[in-house]
DNA sequence: GCCAACGTTGGC
DNA sequence: GCCAACGTTGGC
C-alpha cells in the first residue's frame, strides 16, 4: 500500500462532494507529473489524504481510498467542455485518472500552517513543490498526519 | 487580487 | 534542444 496527496479546492470539489458520492472519477488533471503518479504508481487500496487547497484555511481535510485502475480521463475527449484535448483520441488517450472512494472527514483539519509546523513533515512534497496535485506521501508522513487529525467523523 | 514558482508551448 | 513568453497553481 502506498500513500498519497490529492489536492482539490473545496469550491470545485470538497471532500463534502465526496462523501455525496461516495466514488469519484479524480478527473481533469493536465500534469504529467500528477498524471503518472495515478496512471502508473497508484494501485488499489492506496490511501489518500484528500487536502483543500486554496481555501480559508488550506488543510488536509479527510481521507480516501483508491477503489480501482487508472482509466482515461473522459473529459478529455468532450468537446464542448473545457478540458477537451484535440490531441487526444480514444484509442490514444493522453490524460489518464483513478476513481477514489471516501473514507472519512478529519474531526480537526489540518491546516496548512499546522503541516508546516512539525519537524517530521519539512520533507512533505506538499510543503516543497506547492503546484504538484497528486503526490506521494511517505507512510510515516501519513501515520504522523493521521494523529494531527486525530479522529475520523462520520 | 497579487504574484512567486514553475510547467508548457512554440519559434528558432 | 534551447529558452523566452505565456499560462496556471495556490498561498497569502
Amino acid at each position: 500500500v502506498r500513500y498519497w496527496l490529492m489536492k482539490s479546492e473545496p469550491d470545485v470539489y470538497s471532500i463534502a462532494d465526496l462523501k455525496k458520492d461516495g466514488t469519484t472519477l479524480w478527473e481533469c488533471v493536465r500534469n504529467y507529473q500528477a498524471r503518472n503518479f495515478m496512471m502508473n504508481d497508484m494501485k488499489p487500496g492506496d490511501r489518500v489524504l484528500f487536502y483543500h487547497s486554496n481555501a480559508s484555511p488550506s488543510a488536509v481535510a479527510g481521507l480516501a481510498t483508491v477503489a480501482g485502475p487508472a482509466v482515461p480521463d473522459p473529459t478529455q475527449f468532450q468537446k464542448a467542455g473545457e478540458y477537451f484535448d484535440p490531441k487526444a483520441s480514444p484509442a490514444k488517450p493522453r490524460w489518464f485518472c483513478v476513481p477514489v472512494r471516501y473514507e472519512g472527514r478529519f474531526q480537526d483539519p489540518i491546516s496548512l500552517e499546522t503541516l508546516k509546523d512539525h519537524p517530521a513533515l519539512t520533507k512533505m512534497v506538499l510543503l516543497n513543490n506547492s503546484r504538484l496535485s497528486v503526490q506521494p506521501v511517505t507512510a510515516s508522513e501519513f501515520q504522523f498526519i493521521l494523529k494531527l487529525g486525530k479522529a475520523l467523523k462520520e
